[in-house]
DNA sequence: TGACATTCAATGTTATAACAACTAATGTTA
DNA sequence: TAACATTAGTTGTTATAACATTGAATGTCA
């Protein structure tokens, strides 16, 4: 019996088990969406992981984040925060600023045109957002939610990292 | 109200809708699971993309498949598919061959060294992601798989690609 | 059939990701 | 307090991803 997935796979072979489909879906189902997401960033010439930390930025407002903060929030994890700081700030998104306290500390902060930047995508991300998940209705979105945060409970990962929403 | 979500964000904020909660969601649990799967993977010096790659070709058997037929199949997309079949061939995994009917095309091959990595794989990739995903249950994966598809069916992408189970 | 468009891969280039090594600052403790 | 370990960032290097360009082969049509 060939799964709905398995037509859309233009081949006949099967998943291996439930849990093997269900990882190929998240696979491939978040890699479409994210395309997307990319492809409304590459207007402001952003990618969607300087859009993140942008936004993890504009959340801290002007107490800003360390370096470490930045990386340990990140949706995507990205093991290379220097230099995704170094982009944003070469363009005048963000400041750097050692500390006083603990000299091997790092402050970044949103500048005013970084905030404006961000503010300015959150309509066109957030009408993105609901064009691709909409057709799933509210109880079925919980669901989804409610499960992927099971299975995010369950990935024992040595790294902590939240959302910046 | 802050949800789970939020909470786990390390922060206060909230999220502006359901639909930005879930692609949040989607981003970040996949990539926690994409990297173990990575994890995996690096015993054996194989990227996800190249791993993706190599089922592809075993599942297409010794007819092969053309360049542009693995591109489409890639689970994620990769628009640089003869670079990563140079990799693989370098290694001895695939091999070349012009179309005698139509010199554009390239067929690729998997062989038999290629074939027996694959294989060594399949038993400890299903185990991971069993692993990773047994914690929904049955009834829960069904669910989230179908939700997948309907999220799928809804991105207009203008390029068709599939799984590689 | 000759000009043009299209298709399929390959290549060049730039940017980013991944990994390791390094430096500076702070903590810890014998 | 000197030696050592730890932490925070930076820097170097390599591999890969993204994007555009090119080249060869084929198809199309005046």
């Amino acid at each position: 019996m060939s799964s709905k997935l398995s037509i859309e796979l233009q081949q006949q072979s099967h998943f291996a088990c439930l849990e093997e489909e269900a990882y190929l879906s998240l696979e491939r189902t978040t890699d479409g969406l994210r395309r997307q997401v990319a492809e409304l960033l590459k207007d402001v010439e952003l990618t969607p992981t300087q859009y993140n930390a942008l936004r993890i930025l504009r959340g801290a407002g002007e107490g800003g984040r360390l370096i470490g903060e930045i990386g340990s929030r990140l949706v995507v994890q990205d093991p290379d925060i220097p230099r995704l700081v170094d982009r944003l700030e070469k363009r005048g998104w963000v400041t750097r600023q050692r500390q006083i306290d603990d000299r091997r500390c790092v402050r970044v902060t949103i500048t005013k045109s970084g905030k404006k930047l961000i503010d300015g995508l959150d309509t066109p991300m957030r009408a993105l957002h609901t064009k691709q998940l909409r057709a799933l209705g509210p109880v079925n979105l919980r669901q989804l939610i409610k499960s992927l945060s099971v299975v995010r409970e369950h990935i024992v990962d040595p790294t902590v990292r939240g959302f910046a929403p």
